[in-house]
DNA sequence: TAAGCTAGTAATTAATTACTTACTATCGGG
DNA sequence: CCCGATAGTAAGTAATTAATTACTAGCTTA
């Protein structure tokens, strides 16, 4: 059963690294993920982590990274798939639950990094991220207030924190359920809500 | 400067460990808060704790008791301000932030306990306040319905979803300013386009 | 083939963790 | 006024943590 010592790229043992850091954040706090465990996830010893990154805040910098990139892709490229304001905020709320099925972990490690004291690296990142994400969320908010799919009434801003808080929701609902089974779901229902917040009163 | 030995009652000194407990989880992550930490908090040595909780485990199982029977009562208090349905609603999401504000780390640990794997005593009472949450929220809710105060057309499990992910927006949102402040006068915004969502679409 | 770089291991480091132990000081009641 | 109970301290414990060490093995290339 035993390995007979892998030798990979340092290129491709980073990548692995911050899929291995997603797979444990997907069961288990951020908090106790340790260099240990991320080497047995690889087969590793927990000295070898260290051949590829300098130190473990590097490895959460380079998670933050891939989240900035994997996710933001997936948004930007969910709000181009119409040019119908209301639809775009569909397909960015459905591509956010579904990177967050894809990768539970993923939502933890952005909270768990926010609520960290002072400002790392780390959470200067997170926080460039976040405010990135609201502000395309932002803009399309208002085209569909100026195209009048929306409520005239409508205050984006609050929209905004809405729409975040409606994906946290449904987070959260999920890790008490114990798994992000039937999460795709109940997410159709709470974008119904939130849709129904957004246009307002109608005749 | 230095403390003249206070002898307390293992009683208030248990409140005063809870009380230390949710002032440092305000500023910090859940996950280092250490007994160390919490004892030099109250001007006290590491090993003093222990003579008022047999473990920490023991500790946030106060904490978790304390966050129950305060913010339940708060929720429960503010959903008989009324007899209107939609003005329960204001009440209860006012109550929360309000709880939420004067205990920032309270929401914290909530999340943190949720995350870890497996089950607690302290994970199944925090799973044991949110579904009671839950229930008087999915009850105002169906109350609403009935009295057509809410939309006929509306599905009350994700719209209780989506209130508590309204909440959860604006603690992250906090968390992001770096403090409460301001927190709710956002809240009346974010709770604006909730109740709109609500309501649905009318003459 | 020999040299040099790289990715691996195993063992060890200092620091930190929850928790314990032995002892001491203080309080309240007979 | 003393005495038992209790709340405190100081100094430990074993376990775990990130990071470092000395050494080894494999790949490429001159």
């Amino acid at each position: 059963m035993e390995s007979p010592r892998i030798r990979r790229s340092s290129e491709f043992r980073q990548a692995e690294i911050v899929q291995a850091v997603l797979a444990l954040a997907a069961e288990s706090s951020p908090a106790d993920i340790t260099t240990a465990r991320i080497a047995a996830a690889m087969n590793l010893t927990q000295g070898a982590v260290f051949r590829h990154f300098p130190t473990k805040e590097a490895i959460w910098l380079a998670v933050a990274e891939w989240i900035e990139e994997n996710l933001l892709g997936a948004i930007e490229e969910a709000s181009l798939s119409s040019s119908e304001p209301l639809a775009q905020l569909r397909a960015m709320f459905c591509a956010h639950i579904g990177f967050a099925a894809a990768y539970p972990g993923a939502p933890r490690l952005i909270f768990h990094e926010l609520q960290q004291p002072g400002d790392s690296a780390v959470k200067r990142r997170i926080r460039a991220l976040l405010a990135s994400y609201r502000g395309t969320l932002l803009q399309v908010l208002k085209c569909a207030k100026d195209g009048r799919a929306a409520g005239r009434e409508l205050d984006v801003e609050p929209a905004a924190t809405l729409f975040i808080g409606a994906i946290q929701g449904l987070v959260m609902q999920s890790m008490l359920a114990g798994g992000m089974r039937g999460v795709e779901e109940a997410a159709e229902g709470v974008f119904g809500v939130y849709l129904s917040g957004i246009v307002g009163r109608r005749t």
